[in-house]
DNA sequence: CGAGCGGTTGAGGGAACTCAAGCAGGGTGG
DNA sequence: CCACCCTGCTTGAGTTCCCTCAACCGCTCG
């Protein structure tokens, strides 16, 4: 649980707390899409006990729960680096993935004024999340309205992703859906390589991941691949993934069955 | 296209716009969920053309489009009466309903900052939708800061059925998806008499919409009506549903099948 | 009355699920 | 070091659910 606490230097005006870079040295908070609110954070100098409940970044191992269920006016998290995903559980107790979340997401956020929830959101691989906590937002947003646009701009892009998967599970079949789901970012990690033709992406979750959040079982998954596969489309290496013709990949989203090869 | 424009009397300190009520004699009001944008209109007095700039009820009969394709900050909606239903169109141009929206629900709060949209909204019965101006719900809010809870829960219970359905569309058979349809206040609107034993539910929206809504076929949904009739369950005249059983119903959501009968 | 639309019902086939076996890789321990 | 297990993934065979195609029914409207 060891929460990583990242202090900003005093003295900077503007003291962007930095996340630590362990696989590409990219830094997190590049991508975050709410940096006002970490920005020229007041916390500066005080205690570190008040800095922690003002602004804390976490660690999570895979497999290490972020919990979430039901709490009300908790906290939102940007996730630095990582990928989660993110889970419903019906009353039989079975286990819906209703998204991954890369760098850069923010989770948590349909969750500030509603608590009806049974869902939980899940670490795939080593994660740094940025926690905001309700509190500081609403007070960031009294003084600088405009943090409004983001706020809002960060729930429209939420509902519009699901309205898509709607519309994704609504009317295409297995092998459409896996198409879709390797081109569409909704879970893939695209590699941080863009240099080579040929463009490759890193799938964090396992088989049966993927099955739930598409709407099929781990197996037509694996079938899906294969074909994807002897249409010369993907090349699969366990989960990295190699776009052979994303273009095909592509119109392969509106054709039901290539009839070739 | 007739708009039909609502003037608040002057002099009255609380001028809530009332809903022309065709129906039943409920006032579409009384279900808003951002009363507070409406009331205390500074609209009073103006003149009309820019009172309608502020606030405008709109008319739609069954068919007609609340035209909402790709305009940024522009306006949201508030169902005053009647149903509309919210569809995504892809690129091969094939409809997904992804919503139905009755009295007191909030279109187009996902589209304030964001345009990439394809979907149009359409009014399954004779509707009367509230007008609200981005702009005037951004000063609202500047003045009433504790709105602003209301637009996130919104958002955020939007979020949440989103994430419902993925589960529905996910995990149910096609059995357990009307029934959860029947009983989750997705679309069908409960009759305002709930005096009998028996609740009656109405389905504004033909055949069609229900199995796109919920991703099947049109077929398969009347089969399903019949096999949920044969069960006792429920009572089918055309769009209208009486719930025998609705605990039966409920069971029937996590049981793919009851042999019985 | 006929046309058109919305809805129901039937027959047949195919896509995807279930059940099951097998394989590859990683970790552990003898 | 290798046997062993365990997990994640793939592949195969059989079955079922649901889609497709089609006919039919009731209703409204011109």
């Amino acid at each position: 649980m060891s929460a990583v606490l990242r202090r900003s230097p005093p003295g900077t005006t503007r003291s962007r707390v930095r996340a630590p870079a362990p696989r590409s040295g990219a830094p997190g908070c590049d991508h975050c899409p709410l940096p006002a609110v970490c920005d020229e954070s007041p916390g500066n100098g005080l205690p570190g006990a008040l800095l922690d409940s003002v602004f804390e970044q976490r660690h999570l191992e895979p497999g290490e729960n972020l919990y979430m269920a039901g709490q009300k006016r908790g906290s939102i998290w940007v996730v630095a680096e990582g990928t989660l995903k993110t889970s419903e559980v019906d009353l039989a107790g079975r286990e819906q993935v209703v998204g991954f979340h890369g760098t850069g997401e923010v989770l948590g956020i349909e969750r500030i004024e509603i608590a009806e929830h049974r869902g939980f959101a899940r670490a795939l691989e080593p994660v740094h999340v940025c926690r905001i906590p309700v509190s500081r937002l609403l007070a960031r947003l009294s003084t600088e309205p405009a943090l409004w646009r983001d706020v809002l701009g960060i729930a429209g892009r939420q509902i519009t992703r699901a309205r898509e998967v709607h519309r994704v599970l609504g009317q295409l079949q297995t092998g459409q859906r896996l198409a879709w789901f390797l081109l569409s970012g909704a879970g893939p990690r695209h590699s941080a390589c863009a240099c080579s033709g040929e463009r490759t992406v890193y799938l964090p979750m396992q088989r049966q991941d993927i099955a739930s959040f598409l709407g099929m079982t781990l197996e037509t998954v694996s079938r899906s691949f294969g074909a994807l596969h002897r249409e010369r489309l993907i090349e699969v290496r366990g989960r990295t993934i190699q776009l052979l013709d994303p273009a095909g990949l592509a119109a392969r989203i509106l054709h039901p069955e290539r009839a070739a090869a």
